[in-house]
DNA sequence: ATATAATATCTGATATATCAAATGGATTGA
DNA sequence: TCAATCCATTTGATATATCAGATATTATAT
């Protein structure tokens, strides 16, 4: 049974259905830009482009309409958001609460063990930061994020925060271009470690608020000012 | 085109897509208890106990996956979420985070004409508290946050917490059994509203956030102790 | 020339059909 | 008796067909 759950597990990161295709897909095009504000996000064009049925279409526009990138009027069809980076910004306030939460619980609940691999993940995070491959960085950083979103032990946040995650993603590593950037976000997750280390949820989850809301003042910043990626 | 927007907003209100009573049915039952944890969710079932076909209750499955409500396993199916109550519990304290946030936002954008209304909304409550209609209450509750969701003038925050709300409304009738969490509830919406109406966003979080957290205590202890309603 | 009505086309919403994976049960072999 | 294997059935995933509302277009009347 304990084999089975892994095995479940295994095959979420792993089977791609044409639905998530279809959901990273339209996602992807709107937070890049490709999809215009306001687009009519027909489903059989869609489908047609994506060389698929409309059925997993619909089942990804629903999803993007909960998350709130799109909207959806009845019989007329769905339109990406009219202000998707309005939307983008308030996702990110969203975010950085939520997260802050995640903090919060992982600094209440997390197992001293998990704390080690936190801290070995700081490590490697530190390494990069004095590397040139802010690629890795992002990745690692991502990494460190989402370590601590599993030790909240909250699957709906969990799940939540994924799927936010994965709409900011795009902006993450545009914000690393800069060195600045890169030393002051690495300081800040030392400080919600060490307060997660210290058993400090106060202050673990003030410190990633911060953090979150910083860095997003910093990249949005940066779209609006023109394409400096 | 002033009135196109209307008329769809009014109809966004209206129509009932059987996508959307798909939703509502297979929601209210997960929350109410009808549908057991772990409960595997067949789709020709819930197509044929609804009447309907397979396709709506696809899109309202994806949706409550994306809730929380329940967990798709790829090629094997939609199950609910195996700790519903662990569920609600997590879902009610993102939702006093994010309503905190919106009670936060309204302190800061607010019109003075709206916060007029909001106090006209408590004036209501305040009426519906000395009777002994209690689902009236809970209905004006629900508007007064509602109300607050929208001073926050933020739509991905509203659109989220409307879906989270209707998570919570079955259990919120529950919590007004009790005359103590009356009146204890109606002198915190006044704290919230007073903060609002003073424009201490801080403070407007604080309490709203603090709200919602005491009342979940209150209902979720209730339902674990047994069937009090 | 403009406005209105009639019609054709498009598109979302829904239903149904098809395919393949997964499950459960029967069967066979040790 | 138990385990492994094969087959029938179920069921999720996808594709296609159908229906109805919405939009665009054309025709007609004033």
């Amino acid at each position: 049974m304990a084999y089975e759950r892994e095995d479940w597990a295994r095959r979420i990161e792993q089977v791609r259905s044409l639905r998530e295709l279809a959901l990273e897909f339209i996602r992807d095009a709107i937070v890049s830009g490709r999809f215009a504000p306001g687009q009519h996000l027909k489903e059989r064009e869609l489908a047609e482009a994506m060389g698929i049925s409309t059925t997993p279409v619909k089942e990804a526009l629903r999803v993007l309409e909960h998350i709130g990138l799109v909207q959806t009027v009845p019989r007329r069809g769905t339109y990406v958001s009219t202000a998707v980076n309005t939307s983008l910004h308030e996702i990110n306030w969203m975010r950085a609460y939520l997260e802050g939460l995640a903090a919060r619980w992982a600094a209440q609940k997390a197992s001293d063990q998990a704390i080690d691999q936190l801290a070995v993940q700081l490590a490697e995070m530190r390494r990069l930061v004095e590397s040139t491959d802010r690629d890795a960085l992002a990745a690692a950083n991502g990494r460190f994020h989402a370590m601590i979103r599993e030790l909240a032990q909250n699957a709906v946040l969990a799940s939540t925060l994924a799927q936010v995650a994965a709409v900011e993603r795009v902006y993450r590593r545009r914000a690393l271009q800069d060195d600045l950037e890169v030393t002051t976000g690495f300081a800040e997750h030392r400080g919600v470690f060490e307060a997660i280390r210290d058993r400090q949820p106060e202050l673990a989850e003030a410190r990633m608020r911060a953090h979150i809301l910083r860095t997003a003042d910093h990249v949005l910043l940066d779209v609006k000012g023109g394409p400096t990626g």
